[in-house]
DNA sequence: AATACGGCCGTTTTT
DNA sequence: CGGCCGTATT
């Protein structure tokens, strides 16, 4: 990726380390200054990673610290993965022994678990994930007798993450903050929840740092101890660190200073959860004589996408100022394009994309990205009728799904007896008969005794305060989480969910339903038993998924990549296309609304990772006309457009100049708008200004005339299958259930039950029954 | 205890 | 428009 040294080909390689070989000027240095407090601060796409895996291997090689001594954090698992296996390449086995290089939580995780008892926990504590936190929070709201609708759970499930990302316990909260929630109860629910968390042996992803920020504030002795075994600490994305991970680093590298940051103020866009872009650019203030160094030269992009990126972020004001260049001289513009309407934004991007295709590009090496999820349908929607593969990323993640949830629930309770949530979840999971009332009671004698909600529903069982029904089916119940309890030591972890799922009676449950959305829960939860078989106990597995929430890639064949722009940082694709730039849409209304200037400036950064994703090619797209919460809206190009400079774009727009697909529809009236009627803004006043500036135009247009889309060549090329026949009933991931009411080809169109009348390609369904 | 309707609300989400 | 949640219904 990176070009080579100049200066090692001219002093020759003799003394240049494998590990340096390739490295820029700036890199270089980034590697050979060990000592003291350094910030690095690298562009997109400059070889940040090479650099800090290279300075890794130095560090090593140089035998200045063991890889056990150093501490290297990142945000994702994706990162830490990374980085773990390039490390690798150059330390060979050595870095098996880094058991510091991880994620943030990760590593919290693993300290809190040696440490567990200074907070109050047990070391086989749960990492409880934010639906269990909204439902334990629900319930301690209803305790609080709060009403829900005016103190919704979710707004103090937000508070209490804020406040722990700030590294505040319940104890430290102003007035203002303890004001923000229910007239002054928020430290009160805040305590109550710690309380609950610790009586249930959990904590949440906040505690990972916020209870390791505590025993370190707490515990000097503790705190010497890392400080001692940490010779060199590394950083990723600093940028994006919050509070408690600033405080949290600044002691643990209080004593030794040698700490080395990597960044880009460029490239923060999480502000919105709590990550303080302050941190790197005070970062010079917090560790004096702090060395800076710049990694400007881009190795990612041509010079008309860097350019573009460039000229657009000048518009901020907050920066620490970089410029990013490149050897590269070729390449085209940036590409804008304005189109009618959102539909027809898709069919355009689809038809590029099958110009690609043509071309050779891989589908892989295409990628389109959008400011928000709900974005994503036209695109899928589109591609599904012209039978292009494609792949969201986001959206449901594998171990969100219910049946798999479902699963880890009795695992939970089997490996941690006081996982009250995990057991409320599966206690009538296959239906046993137990409802809500037995499950009032169960709490209620869980809340006298101050058992475990598991314990009490046994002992409650063995009582007559329960219908005698009741009594049999949870003594059965618990009988079997006994036995499997036993069993988890000796099995595989593996083997022990399959004799769950069995003996349970889930599995049966699933086979009697015999619909394909009950096939693919099988087939996930065989999926989930596979991906245990890599661990050794329960415990381990648990705690993998608890932090690693991500599916591994399902690297099949290649698709197109659809995804929002936080989730493409990071990532690099040829050929880029950037939907949606407009104005409400992106920049987001809400943000704008929400933070102000502030907000507007993290929208940009934001259009500039978006657009610093591109390698080869780079193509924004904006439609004059949206649908928003099912409403025809007018709308304008986004200002980022306007912002980006003339000599790096090519505005192909239909929409100016003789070419203009919808001015040519549209020519007979005066007023391009004549078609529209006007209607009715009356759910604008909930909106922000934007929408109503938008609305306040008062224009609905009638169902765009759109020009047929050419028949594309994938339709021309496949064939169609056999056992599907006219009135036969199919199945459709994304639609449901339908009937054949027409075929064409391999094009099918199909009524179904819920989603109206489609037209999809046949090998997207599947015979029902 | 399971379903059916109706009202509400609507970004981004590494862990 | 469409998905989620909570209440009302049998």
């Amino acid at each position: 990726m990176n070009d080579a040294f100049p200066l090692a080909e001219a002093a020759g390689d003799a003394d240049i380390p494998p590990y340096a070989a390739r490295l820029n000027m700036p890199q270089r240095e980034a590697v050979l200054t060990t000592e003291g407090p350094v910030l690095m601060l690298a562009g997109a796409g400059t070889g940040k990673t090479s650099a800090l895996t290279a300075r890794l291997a130095h560090l090593v090689a140089m035998r200045l610290a063991w890889p056990s001594e150093i501490l290297c954090v990142t945000f994702t698992n994706k990162a830490a993965r990374e980085m773990r296996e390039r490390v690798g390449r150059h330390l060979g086995d050595a870095v098996e022994g880094m058991p510091w290089l991880g994620t943030f939580h990760a590593i919290g995780a693993k300290m809190l678990r040696r440490h567990a008892e200074l907070v109050g926990l047990q070391s086989n504590f749960t990492i409880i994930d934010p639906d269990d936190q909204l439902r334990l929070l629900k319930a301690l709201i209803a305790e609080a007798e709060l009403d829900e609708k005016r103190w919704p759970a979710r707004q103090l499930a937000g508070l209490i993450d804020r406040w722990k990302n700030r590294g505040l316990n319940p104890g430290d909260l102003d007035t203002v903050e303890n004001e923000s929630y229910a007239n002054g109860r928020g430290s009160q629910l805040y305590e109550t929840y710690q309380k609950r968390l610790q009586a249930l042996n959990a904590c949440d992803f906040g505690d990972l740092l916020l209870h390791m920020l505590n025993v370190f504030r707490q515990h000097t002795d503790v705190l010497a101890q890392y400080q001692t075994r940490f010779k060199y600490i590394l950083v990723d994305e600093y940028q994006d660190t919050n509070q408690v991970q600033y405080l949290w680093l600044r002691l643990l590298a209080q004593e030794r200073k040698n700490i080395c940051v990597v960044g880009d103020d460029d490239q923060s866009i999480y502000s919105w959860r709590g990550a303080e872009v302050a941190n790197i650019l005070k970062f010079e203030k917090d560790f004096p004589g702090a060395k800076v160094i710049k990694l400007e030269q881009n190795y990612r992009s041509t010079p008309h996408i860097l350019g573009a990126a460039s000229g657009l972020i000048g518009a901020n004001s907050q920066r620490l100022g970089k410029e990013l260049w490149t050897e590269t001289d070729t390449g085209e513009k940036v590409r804008v394009i304005g189109v009618w309407d959102g539909p027809e934004e898709a069919r355009r991007v689809g038809e590029e994309i099958e110009s690609l295709e043509r071309g050779g590009t891989g589908l892989d090496e295409i990628a389109i990205l959008v400011r928000a999820q709900y974005q994503t349908r036209e695109f899928e929607d589109r591609f599904i009728q012209i039978g292009m593969g494609y792949r969201i990323i986001g959206g449901f993640r594998f171990y969100e799904r219910a049946e798999i949830r479902d699963a880890l629930a009795y695992l939970r309770v089997i490996a941690q007896p006081a996982d009250d949530l995990a057991f409320e979840r599966i206690y009538n999971q296959p239906k046993r008969g137990l409802g809500a009332k037995t499950l009032e009671k169960m709490y209620q004698h869980a809340r006298r005794t101050g058992m475990p909600l598991a314990a009490a529903s046994l002992d409650l069982a063995d009582s007559d305060e329960l219908p005698a029904r009741a009594r049999g089916t949870i003594g059965g119940l618990m009988r079997q989480f006994l036995q499997w309890r036993e069993q988890a030591d000796g099995l595989a972890p593996a083997e022990l969910l399959r004799q769950v799922l069995e003996e349970s009676g889930y599995q049966t449950m699933l086979e009697n339903e015999r619909t394909p959305e009950a096939k693919g829960r099988l087939e996930n939860l065989s999926e989930l038993a596979r991906a245990m078989e890599d661990y050794e106990t329960l415990g381990d597995f648990l705690e993998h998924v608890a932090l690693v929430m991500d599916n591994e890639a399902n690297a099949d064949e290649a698709k197109v990549t659809i995804m929002t722009i936080h989730a493409a940082k990071g990532l690099e694709f040829d050929h880029l296309f950037l939907v949606g730039w407009e104005e409400g849409v992106f920049p987001s209304q809400r943000s704008l609304d929400e933070g102000g200037l502030a907000s507007l400036e993290e929208e940009r950064r934001l259009a500039y990772v978006a657009i610093t994703r591109a390698k080869k090619a780079c193509t924004i797209l904006h439609a004059a006309n949206r649908r928003i919460y099912g409403q025809w809206t007018s709308s304008i190009p986004s200002r980022f457009i306007e912002e980006l400079p003339e000599d790096h774009v090519e505005s192909e727009t239909t929409m100016s100049g003789g070419a203009s697909l919808w001015r040519a529809n549209w020519s007979e009236s005066e007023d391009p708008f004549a078609h529209v009627t006007r209607d009715r803004p009356d759910r604008s006043q909930k909106r922000g200004p934007g929408w109503q500036r938008a609305l306040a135009t008062g224009y609905e247009t009638r169902p765009v005339r759109v020009q047929e889309s050419r028949r594309s060549a994938a339709s021309f090329a496949a064939k169609p299958r056999g056992d599907i026949a006219l009135g036969a009933r199919v199945f459709h991931d994304k639609f449901g259930y339908g009937t054949v009411t027409d075929q064409e080809g391999n094009k099918l169109e199909i009524e179904f039950e819920t989603s109206g009348t489609k037209r999809v390609i046949d090998s997207f369904v599947q015979l029902a029954d």
